[in-house]
DNA sequence: CGAAGGGTTGATCAATTTCAATCGCGGTGG
DNA sequence: CCACCGCGATTGAAATTGATCAACCCTTCG
């Protein structure tokens, strides 16, 4: 399959050769972003829809007194904000995490996807809503479950979002997050998410190197977690 | 203006007296719902779109613990999720607080509305993108401000938004909320809520009595919550 | 009148943050 | 080539926040 955001729309909606076509065409011109990069800051006119084809990037928010927050994580196929030209400006900004290669699709050229092509309606309408339940399980982990539960959540969702576009290699997959990063998505100090990892570890649940997660129980990171895929609703249910 | 919805969504774009006749007729018979009454569940088939009209009701997901976190409050004009019939499930429940009239729209309906409208199509687009706007200053707060922070912008929030419905009175508002409520919506325990509230009352910023809330000092509030409007995205720029 | 549900308060406990120090690794300039 | 630097990871100890436990009060409502 050719790229990740044509991998994961498939999922979502059937898509013909020529939608495929229309939506490869879309994004063959990415542009290139080191790691730390702004693609766009609060208070900036929203600019057209970026696509992450390569590499990681998140959305966040920064507190008057300098904290951070990350609302969201984008991995390849994650596209942003469909109709966001709507507004008239961004109440948050999205910057790479890793050196990243993102697509952008302008106004009129979503427009037409979206009139031409039915199923990539379809599909990305049922990606946004997606997101929101994304969204909503990090507000309920955040405000309601324990640190050790909101580590393993994550990490659950982490891992079957990258699956479901083909970047997990069994048990395992790249995860180019530093511990600070994690820290600033989850709501909590770099060193409280350093020792709850340890824990983590120690539980033999799951276990952190050099930029990559293996999850060494996936039945026991599922009970930490409480961890209920249904609001990533896939199509395709597989149990991890 | 004729009800909240038709006034939200005139913030939001220009309506012809058509659109507003359209708006009117799609609300028109709303079905009266007592307190507490679940819409609809978690796992249940996604049904037409509500909107309220008059009274509270939130979005809640049920932790696995038996706890729960409100992931969205809904008041007179609030409406849900445009395209949700595109899920094969819900993600959450949605629940009355008070006694309320809620409309509901059928998915042919919004089509039909959404088709000939532009213009209304064109507002409930932006107002499903100040919702996610919403969230993520959510994810924010619960994440990063500590709980009078949290409670204060909270409290700010939900002002505007009950202004921008011509819900307020000078500079107090209904909250017919309960502590325990506002708990479960800021990851909060009651006990805690109810000791930050004195503080807040002691203060001098804010005070709730039965059922409603006066800012006594805004610019106190807003200075405490570290308030920043943008992502409300309110046509109107007024101080409050 | 009694019961139930919120609200309020105090005392104690547990989870997290904060502060501080050390370690290790990759990159860089001398 | 190697010492140095900066950033992230790791650990310990102290300080703080917020949760938990336990009363008790007040109002509403049957």
């Amino acid at each position: 399959m050719s790229n990740q955001f044509v991998q994961k729309l498939s999922g979502l909606a059937e898509l013909s050769p020529n939608d495929v076509a229309a939506l490869e065409a879309a994004t063959a011109r990415p542009r290139r972003y080191a790691a730390r990069q702004d693609l766009i800051r609060e208070g900036d006119e929203p600019g057209p829809m970026f696509v992450v084809l390569e590499g990681w990037v998140c959305r966040y928010k920064i507190l008057p007194t300098g904290t951070r927050q990350i609302v969201a994580f984008l991995m390849p196929g994650d596209a942003c904000d469909l109709h966001i030209k709507l507004l008239a400006e961004m109440d948050h900004s999205i910057q790479t995490i890793t050196a990243a290669r993102v697509a952008t699709i302008s106004r009129s050229e979503i427009d037409a996807l979206m009139d031409n092509h039915p199923n990539i309606a379809r599909a990305m309408y049922i990606a946004q809503l997606v997101d929101e339940g994304v969204m909503r399980a990090w507000i309920v982990s955040i405000g309601r479950r324990t640190s050790p539960q909101r580590v393993a959540h994550l990490i659950c969702e982490l891992y079957l979002r990258a699956h479901n576009v083909g970047m997990t290699t069994g048990e395992s997959f790249d995860l180019p997050i530093s511990q600070i990063i994690l820290a600033d998505a989850l709501g909590m100090t770099a060193v409280h998410i350093n020792r709850v990892l340890k824990e983590l570890r120690l539980a033999g649940a799951m276990a952190v190197n050099r930029g990559s997660v293996t999850i060494s129980n996936p039945v026991r990171l599922v009970q930490i977690a409480g961890f209920d895929e249904n609001y990533l609703h896939r199509r395709l249910r597989r149990l991890i």
